[in-house]
DNA sequence: TCTATATTTCGATAATTGTCGAAGTATTGG
DNA sequence: CCAATACTTCGACAATTATCGAAATATAGA
């Protein structure tokens, strides 16, 4: 994964309404949450927390997906993963350490 | 930890002559880099390295330490630990995953 | 097809952030 | 105390980002 690619990630999550749609998202898991709830819940207007949701999708760090009317929204984990990782390379000076980031979406977790 | 302090440390994070400053801070260790090295090695002038210096510090993200007439920067494990933690919380809808972001300064790694 | 619902795109404006030279502040050695 | 070194702060300007109403697009139901 290259920098500019953790660099979107990063910005699109150093934003106070883009920070906790992602986190409702990721607690939500597979089955997501849709715009207008996530701009209700944050007492954000539509159009601006449509615009933000962009953000987080152009970073990778969420999916969206059409049902009836609705647009939903899931957190993408290992984009999640990605950064994190990428954070911690190399994090001793080389040495390994407890770096072992991971988290998958609750039905289907790997035996870690 | 709190989303304000949170949303500091991934802004600082969130810039291309941060991230690799950070990276180079992480790979360094305990010894540090001082401002001047990170300004030459990044390409950066001085006075665009302390600006930048100074929100990785003003985030928590990274200490400083006088020594002579340098000012050494080191990255602070504790703080990063603390940003993906935030990340992670809560990951799978509550279900534990394997969530164990720990990353300790070379010299003396806890045995994690 | 017409209307209501759900969301996005557009566009204009406000606010924040990045850049870097010049000047200022510590620290050391002569 | 003076000059050199290592950084930081200041200040002005450029560039990017956030906000949100109005208009456009997609879907569903009567």
């Amino acid at each position: 994964m290259k920098a500019d690619q953790i660099i979107r990630a990063l910005s699109a999550l150093a934003q106070e309404h883009r920070l906790a749609a992602y986190r409702l998202l990721v607690q939500a898991g597979e089955s997501g949450i849709p715009a207008g709830a996530l701009a209700e819940q944050l007492d954000v207007p539509p159009s601006s927390m449509s615009f933000h949701l962009a953000q987080l999708a152009n970073a990778g760090l969420v999916t969206q997906r059409r049902e009836s009317r609705s647009i939903i929204y899931s957190a993408d984990y290992a984009a999640m993963n990605g950064v994190m990782g990428y954070l911690t390379e190399n994090c001793c000076g080389g040495v390994p350490c407890g770096d072992s980031t991971a988290c998958l979406p609750d039905p289907q977790r790997k035996s870690a």
